[in-house]
DNA sequence: TGCTGGCACTCCGACGGTCTGAGTGCCAGT
DNA sequence: ACTGGCACTCAGACCGTCGGAGTGCCAGCA
């Protein structure tokens, strides 16, 4: 019936919340002094052998209180819970903390300080990819002899640089060297990188055969810079929070630890988690995830300006919507200050 | 007596070597199986006794073995070990490992995580630093408007970069920028970067009223991008060492994790450690680790060409010897390789 | 039909006592 | 100066007991 039904998830909300806050696992009675559910110990009791049966809760022995199991914890995020909202004075402080910042390796800092003391998790943060990135300016400069410096700065703030030698003299205020810049900038400029390489070696059938090998050179310096940097990276902050939040890892403690730093497996999460659209806010439960030493935590994660991914990691218990809201609000200031 | 002051010094070794071998307290018994002392359990026994008097190990309790103290560690590395040189094969790996490192970055990911599987430790290094570095070029760069971007190039492959408004239109082949960039390059080029803000301040005086706005612009944003990446950083790898390492951070593990994660702590440290000259590598045991939370530790670290420290974290169960020698070699290597 | 109070049952974890073995300190003998 | 022997200590393992928390189920009630 629908009514019971309902009361169901109520109890299954109070377990959720009880158990985050307690790490204990939660009875019957114990359930009724913390919440109004109008009902009597043993209706809850039979609810939770209801909820048992369905697989949403369990009991670690015979006589314990109950515990959500990752399914449980699933449909309390998908059904029973609104993304609390963050305080005023959350708010602020996340304000003027990534404000601060001096520079993009200052930003991913911060970031992730900042995350990782709001949730009191594991913070973990990709730094904003250069294949989602689009191309700001190119400049080619002449320094001295043959040799030519290219430099790439791309809508994050990112700046690549490749020194390259043309096989040919170049005057500091060649017309060639004016001609490729502004030919280079007039096909790359507000591209994303990706698609660089290709608009290059188009615009070589352009180039007078004389000055064919050095635009060549250029366009290779410049591929380069897009191939390798996309080399992307990965951020932690925060893991002694694992080491503190209680017995929640027996043994896989260490196990985790190694798993956070395989810097490409994050890498790799990030991506998929934050194929998500918009404002949306990933959560991948327990055994929900993809990468087996991570089977023991929880992931909350969402992607920050188009750029990459952010979130945290820790154990199934967490506050979830905590995490989500904290996630989602610096996710939104972090994307607000690259743009900037 | 000499000679017995010898045997006991023996006996000292011996704990230490058992010691971290195993990670239980060792007693007289344990002792003479493992090693040929010549004598009884009985005189061993007595030895400990006279070791306890001074402080170089302790029992944790009554009827324990013995386990070495701070003092100990500090003797037996002072006096009793010799640095493990490595094997062949280990050698090799690290060469072929840190050869295969395709810029800066990678360079030091390799290192801390090369160093930290050598040792089982947590291996941290510090960014050669730019203050120890020196100017390899300087470029300027018009990029349209009144803007220039300033880019510092160091010899230890970094690159700084800053874009600045230098409040006058400047063409993309303007004579004084090319100007500038000459004079700026001559005094500036194979200096060491903290001397250049005092050589740019006196070019200032050269330069005719009418321009000064714009060098002094240009050279406060080269002091910026001095000053701003003064500000060091520092890598670690190989936490999860740490969680793995059984009982010896009985509680404390989270705080040391803590104290990992202030970089500006660890950056003093090394400061601190790598001071000792030439091929010498600093060991910091237990409590005398100058700030709090790594008193549970011990640090064995030592400079890389001159550029920066690097070393490894662990509890003062450590084995002294393989960990020197492994920071030692890898030390090498880096410094090696970032001459190259 | 769904809720409730009551009751018997289970089982974890704390407590206290016992025992054993490793290890010690000391002493008398060589 | 070293050794064998001996009495002593004590942590940790083992064990049975007990209390309390929590459960499942049932009969009764709205």
């Amino acid at each position: 019936m629908s009514v019971s039904d309902d009361r169901r998830l109520h109890v299954l909300r109070a377990i959720v919340q009880d158990y985050v806050r307690t790490s204990e696992p939660v009875g019957s009675k114990a359930l009724l002094e913390r919440h109004q559910l109008g009902v009597s110990a043993a209706t809850v009791r039979n609810d939770m052998a209801v909820l048992e049966e369905e697989g949403l809760i369990t009991a670690p022995h015979t006589s314990a209180g109950r515990v959500p199991t990752d399914a449980g914890y699933r449909l309390f995020v998908d059904r029973l819970s609104a993304v609390k909202p963050l305080g005023r004075g959350e708010r602020s402080a996340i304000e003027r903390f990534l404000h601060g910042a001096v520079d993009l390796d200052d930003v991913v800092a911060r970031t992730t300080r900042l995350l990782s003391s709001l949730t009191h998790q594991v913070a973990v943060m990709q730094y904003p990819s250069l294949s989602r990135s689009t191309v700001r300016h190119v400049e080619l400069v002449p320094i001295g002899g043959p040799r030519l410096m290219v430099v790439l700065i791309v809508n994050t703030g990112r700046v690549e640089q490749r020194v390259i030698d043309t096989g040919r003299e170049l005057a500091p205020d060649a017309d060639l060297v004016a001609d490729l810049r502004s030919r280079v900038n007039s096909v790359s400029v507000g591209l994303p990188l990706p698609s660089v390489p290709a608009r290059l070696n188009a615009l070589l059938e352009d180039v007078a055969p004389e000055d064919r090998h050095v635009a060549t050179a250029v366009a290779r310096a410049l591929a380069d810079a897009v191939a390798e940097q996309s080399e992307e990276r990965v951020v932690l902050s925060g893991t002694a929070n694992l080491a503190r939040s209680g017995n929640d890892f027996p043994t896989s403690l260490s196990s985790v630890l190694d798993a956070l730093e395989e810097h490409v497996v994050l890498l790799r999460l990030m991506g998929s988690m934050a194929t998500v659209d918009g404002d949306q806010v990933a959560v991948s439960i327990g055994m929900e995830n993809p990468y087996e030493p991570l089977r023991t935590t929880s992931v909350v994660a969402t992607s920050y300006g188009d750029a990459g991914g952010l979130g945290v990691v820790g154990p199934t218990r967490m506050d979830y919507p905590q995490a989500m809201a904290a996630v989602r609000a610096v996710a939104r200031y972090v994307a607000e200050i690259l743009d900037g």
